[in-house]
DNA sequence: GAGTGGTCTAGACCACTCA
DNA sequence: GAGTGGTCTAGACCACTCC
C-alpha cells in the first residue's frame, strides 16, 4: 500500500518531467492542490516536501512553489543505486568479474568499521566492473556473515543487492559515504585498466539495513576519468 | 522567531551529541516526547524528521527511534559551507589570494549555466586558497552582477558569501554540485602548489538564492590529496 | 486586504513489532 | 494485545508577498 502523499508526489513529479510545468512556473497553490487531489493540506505539503527534497521545486512563503530547471545539472540518482542499475540506465555494455570471494575474520580496521568482533566472520568480495570492455571500477566489499550466510560467485557476478533484497528479504535503508583521492596501488594496477593513470577515486560506504544494523562496508575504487558525482544541498532556515 | 519543532530538534540533537543517548539506544516514544515538550505528535514528528535527515537517528515502525553512531564517519558539514567557515572549523592557518576580479560579458558556457544573456555582465573572480602556506584550492566564481552590483578585492579576500548575506541581505538557499576529476591545466599549475601532481578534483556548483534565482556559478579546483567529501543518503520506502 | 506558504493542534485509524 | 511509528484529516493562526 503506497501512501497518498507519495502518489501525489509521483504524479506532480511526472508532470514536471514531462514539461507540463516549465522551469520558473509556479505550481497551483496548496489549497488548489487539496481540491484537485481530494486531500488535506498537510498531505499535499508532504508531497511538496518530497519535490523540494529532490530538487524539483523550491517553495517561497507568500509566493508559491516554483518549478526548478531539472536539466541545469543532470540529476541525482544520488546515493544508493547499485552498479547494475547505473550501468543499465546508461545503456552501456557492462560486466562484473569476481576475483575473490571468501569468508574470513575481519582485521582491526574492518571490525572497527563494521562493529564486529575479531572472531566473527565476514564475507570479503573483490570485483572488477567492466564498462565497454574497460575495467573501470574495483569494488571491495566486506559483508556481515550473520546477515548474509551464503554467497556464491554467481550472485556476486549479478548483483549482491538484488540477492539480499529479493532472496533474503533484507532492506537496505541508508548509507554513509566518504569520497577522496588516493595514489594507485598495486591491486588497482593488477585489476583495472589504469595504464597512464596516477590517481584513483575512492568511495567508502557503510550500508545500513532497515533496522539500523550495519550490514556492509565497501571500498569502491574508480578510475578518475570515469568518476562523476552529483549532489543537491539545501540550507535549513 | 524559531519554530517549535526546530527547537525540539536542536535540543534532542544536543542530547545525542553529548552522549545522553548512546548509539543503539531508542529515544523516548513519540507520545512521551509529546508530553515532555508539550507539543502535538505532528510537531514532534517534524523534529524527529530533522534528526533522520541529518543522520542522527533512524526510525523503525513498531519499534522506535534508534540513535545512530555519529562517529562512524565524521559528519556532514555537507553542502553549503563556505571556505572561510570550513578552514576556521579545522583551525588551520588560511589565506585567500585574489588573482583576478572584473566585470565582463559571459561566454557561451557561463551564460548558459547562469541563464544570462550575452550582453549581461557577470563578475569573474579568481582566487587561490592557501592552507598552512600551501596553495590548495583554485576558485573561479561567476556572479550575476544584477544581484551583486559592487565587489571589491577586500570582500573577495574575506568572504563573498558573508558580504552577500550580511551587507546585501541575499539569502543563499540551495546549491547543485557536480564532482569529477580532470587533468591539471596551465592555470592550475600557475596558481596552485601542484608540482608532482597530475589530476585535479573539480567541484562545479550552481548557487541559488531564497527566491530561486540563480546567483552564482563556481568552479572549485582542489588538489587531490586534500580533497574530501562526505555524504549521507537515505532510501525512500 | 487577498492570497500564498509555515506552523501547530487534537484526534482518528492503520501497520508493524514483540511478548 | 499493548505499544510503537505511519498516514490523514479539518481547522486554526501566523508570516510573508503583492497589489
Amino acid at each position: 500500500m503506497v501512501s497518498k502523499f507519495y502518489q501525489i508526489y509521483i504524479e506532480i513529479a511526472e508532470e514536471i518531467q514531462k514539461g507540463h510545468f516549465q522551469p520558473g512556473d509556479t505550481l497551483p497553490s496548496e489549497s488548489e492542490l487539496c481540491e484537485r487531489f481530494a486531500a488535506s493540506r498537510e498531505t499535499i505539503r508532504k508531497a511538496l516536501n518530497l519535490l523540494v527534497q529532490n530538487g524539483l521545486i523550491h517553495k517561497i512563503q507568500g509566493k508559491g512553489s516554483i518549478v526548478l530547471d531539472i536539466n541545469k545539472f543532470n540529476f541525482p540518482f544520488g546515493g544508493l543505486v547499485s552498479f547494475k542499475e547505473v550501468s543499465q540506465k546508461m545503456g552501456r555494455k557492462s560486466r562484473t568479474i569476481v576475483h575473490d570471494l571468501g569468508l574470513l575474520h575481519p582485521n582491526a580496521y574492518i571490525s572497527k568499521q563494521l562493529g564486529m568482533k575479531p572472531k566473527d566472520y565476514v564475507w570479503k568480495v573483490t570485483r572488477t566492473r567492466e564498462i565497454n570492455e574497460e575495467k573501470i571500477i574495483l569494488d571491495k566489499d566486506y559483508i556481515n556473515s550473520k546477515l548474509v550466510p551464503a554467497l556464491t560467485k554467481e550472485i556476486c557476478e549479478n548483483s549482491i543487492y538484488e540477492y539480499m533484497e529479493n532472496e533474503l528479504g533484507l532492506k537496505i535503508s541508508f548509507a554513509k559515504k566518504e569520497i577522496y583521492v588516493e595514489d594507485l596501488n598495486d591491486e588497482d594496477r593488477a585489476f583495472l585498466d589504469v595504464e597512464g593513470f596516477v590517481n584513483i577515486v575512492v568511495v567508502k560506504s557503510l550500508v545500513y539495513l532497515d533496522d539500523a544494523t550495519l550490514m556492509q562496508y565497501t571500498e569502491s575504487r574508480h578510475r578518475p576519468d570515469k568518476f562523476r558525482f552529483t549532489d543537491f544541498a539545501r540550507r535549513h532556515n
